[in-house]
DNA sequence: ACATTAAGTGATT
DNA sequence: AATCACTTAATGT
């Protein structure tokens, strides 16, 4: 086990009054995951809220013939309020979440979280906060997929990727980007290609550097 | 040396 | 912007 305590204060200390970090130190269940680790599934049913301590989460949305895409990245410091409707509601979850990055995830469950949302302003800022920050992002999802060219959404999507990273060099081939924004291969070696020659991006096998920030 | 995987290219829809 | 068919380059066994 680490120091739970000393990893929450780090993120929340800002937010959350002394008392309520104590209890989430006391009741949540603290978990770490590798890279590439599920955390919910499609389908699937949850009694806990995740708070994110450390690392970065990717939350996937498909439709019926199992296409694919990126909605976005969960960082620390967040917590997944597309899952509230899931563990509040008793309802099954429309979106599949998976560690971006080795993650440090504090699971609260649902009766104390409800308990919380009475007794604990803070903790009623915090989630109308995520949920205001989460619609905003949606919203720049649908604006890219309604009004960007496929080139401006490649590079908005290496910009956040590194963003959640902390590095400017990303480790990723052409399919993954393909897969993430639900396109093909092809189109986007082209398009990297594309920007690179614009010197907005450098391309190596395996790897894109973003330059122009 | 051979197989596998990633990335590049031209043509077509 | 997607798909196909094919090539080339890099990497692992």
């Amino acid at each position: 086990m680490i120091n739970r305590r000393e990893l929450l204060g780090k993120e929340y200390n800002f937010m959350f009054s002394r008392q309520l970090l104590e209890e989430i130190g006391d009741i949540a269940d603290f978990v770490e995951l590798k890279e590439g680790e599920e955390v919910i599934d499609y389908g699937q049913k949850a009694d806990f809220l995740p708070l994110i301590l450390t690392g970065a989460l990717k939350v996937m949305r498909e439709n019926s013939q199992g296409n694919e895409m990126l909605l976005y990245f969960l960082e620390k410091g967040d917590t997944c309020v597309s899952m509230l409707n899931c563990c509040m509601r008793k309802q099954k979850s429309e979106v599949r979440i998976i560690s971006e990055t080795d993650t440090v995830l504090a699971l609260v469950p649902t009766e104390t979280m409800e308990r919380w949302f009475v007794e604990y302003k803070e903790w009623r800022t915090f989630l109308m906060q995520a949920y205001y920050e989460r619609v905003n992002e949606l919203i720049s999802v649908i604006d890219g997929m309604a009004f960007q060219q496929l080139d401006e959404r490649i590079f908005n999507y290496l910009k956040d990727k590194a963003m959640v990273l902390g590095t400017t060099q990303l480790h990723i081939t052409h399919q993954e980007i393909a897969s993430d924004l639900n396109s093909s291969r092809v189109v986007i070696s082209r398009l990297l290609k594309k920007l690179e020659l614009q010197g907005k991006i450098k391309i190596r096998r395996h790897q894109v550097e973003i330059i122009d920030f």
